[in-house]
DNA sequence: TAGCATGATTTCTC
DNA sequence: GAGAAATCATGCTA
């Protein structure tokens, strides 16, 4: 530092001011009219200067401030002042030169980026609107899967709004805190040489560290949204066993409709009305909307059914009996009320039975099971009204209840449906799909496939 | 805790 | 795009 100081008061020896030799150049009046002194004179009048600087800190407080401002006052000090800022400014921009140049910072870009495509930075646009549909895309459904998405959004709308406003807050710190230092170093180029390119560089510096705060922040929030992201992406695949009763149905509907276990997709969505009950709960939670039971869900159910179901009939098979058994009691019970109901009822109105909203067996299982129940084709036993109303509303209190009375034939009941191949689209489809009974809360067996 | 059950996902085919 | 088949991953039970 001392060296430092000799070297300027060296320099300022011979140095320009402004442009000025410092001999005659500082438009200041010589002190005296001598001209062959004078130089001499100014020379020892700066080094006073220059020597009550330098020793200025070895003096006690007291003294030092005096001879500051007597060194203020001095009638060479804004020629000094000027010299010295000329100086640091000529240093400061050799240091600068090498540091302004900073290429983009690659991390930093990353981040940016990042934080743009999960829509947390960037204008709002329903949030992660990308990362939510290609999440979408992945789990191979739509509008299932929007409440998971609206999940996502709305904890990346958390995350977005968290990081806007530290962002804000960082912005306020840092224009608070480079406002303070110009202030202080407005205040401090009374006393020491600041030219306004030093207080520029200042903030400059002050704005680098605030951005690599900045940087912190982006970082931290980009990883909250990768641990969402991957938390939700987890909670996809994770599951939760149906409950009893939503099984129950589904394998109704499956054995009931095992010559063609498709259902279309009135019957997936009646299906998963019907399931939408519960899913077996762990925790005390109520069931929500989320835990009903969509139509992909169906879809898999009965994806997975099938195959299973083919892998190992022989496992099945008690499966099979079991609601074979079940629902054939129920049927014959069933049978039995509708005659006794078209008895005691006026004949000329049938199906006045029951009105359950969700008919299983509407199926050619159940039509061709009308047929061998009636001992005879649906056509044929239409002889007279009373024998057609009778047999319509047999034939609605069967489809009322389940279906399965093809299995009344069979005290075992066997996967008629199973080609030789174990596939099911070669098996015989039911040639009428819509029975002649059908109702308005139905549901079809798919005849696509 | 192992082994089975089962819902979800992925890959491939038609 | 739907379904088959394979596979993964979790839930459940003995």
């Amino acid at each position: 530092m001392m060296e430092e100081q000799a070297r300027m008061m060296q320099a300022l020896s011979g140095v320009t001011l402004a442009g000025h030799s410092v001999q005659g150049g500082m438009g200041l009046p010589p002190p005296h009219g001598h001209e062959g002194t004078d130089g001499d004179g100014r020379k020892q009048d700066i080094g006073d200067i220059l020597h009550q600087i330098m020793t200025i800190t070895d003096q006690s407080l007291d003294e030092a401030q005096a001879k500051k401002h007597g060194l203020n006052c001095h009638r060479m000090k804004p020629a000094l002042f000027s010299v010295l800022c000329e100086i640091k400014e000529k240093t400061g921009l050799s240091i600068r030169g090498a540091q302004e140049e900073d290429p983009p910072d690659p991390q930093l870009m990353r981040l940016d980026n990042m934080l743009l495509a999960e829509g947390v930075s960037g204008p709002e646009k329903g949030g992660g609107s990308a990362a939510a549909a290609a999440a979408a895309a992945a789990a191979g459904g739509g509008a299932d899967n929007s409440i998971e998405h609206s999940d996502y959004r709305a904890k990346l709308t958390q995350i977005r709004q968290i990081y806007h406003t530290e962002l804000e807050k960082y912005e306020q710190a840092c224009n608070e805190f480079t406002t303070h230092v110009m202030n202080l170093l407005r205040e401090q180029s009374r006393t020491r040489p600041i030219s306004p390119k030093e207080i520029e560089r200042m903030v400059g510096i002050i704005h680098r560290k605030f951005s690599s705060i900045q940087m912190q922040l982006k970082q931290s929030t980009c990883e909250a949204v990768m641990i969402l992201r991957s938390r939700f992406l987890d909670a996809r695949r994770k599951r939760r066993n149906f409950s009893k009763q939503a099984t129950e149905i589904l394998n109704e509907y499956f054995y009931s409709h095992l010559s063609n276990p498709y259902p279309s997709e009135e019957a997936k969505e009646e299906l998963a009305k019907k399931c939408s009950i519960t899913v077996s709960q762990v925790g005390p939670e109520r069931p929500s909307p989320q835990q009903e039971i969509q139509t992909s869900k169906v879809s898999n159910w009965f994806g997975n059914k099938r195959i299973r179901y083919k892998k190992n009939i022989g496992k099945f098979q008690e499966e099979a009996n079991l609601y074979a058994a079940k629902t054939a009691v129920t049927a014959t019970h069933a049978v039995a009320a509708a005659i006794q109901n078209s008895q005691a009822n006026s004949p000329t109105t049938p199906n006045s039975g029951s009105s359950a909203s969700f008919n299983l067996p509407n199926s050619g299982d159940m039509f061709m099971s009308m047929q061998s129940l009636n001992g005879a084709s649906y056509q044929g036993a239409q002889v007279g009204a009373n024998v057609q109303s009778q047999g319509d509303t047999i034939r609605h209190a069967i489809n009322q209840t389940t279906g399965y009375s093809d299995r009344l034939r069979h005290p075992l009941y066997s996967p008629h449906g199973l080609n030789g191949n174990g596939g099911w689209h070669d098996a015989p489809t039911p040639t009428s799909v819509t029975s002649p009974n059908e109702g308005p809360g139905s549901v079809h067996s798919d005849t696509s496939n």
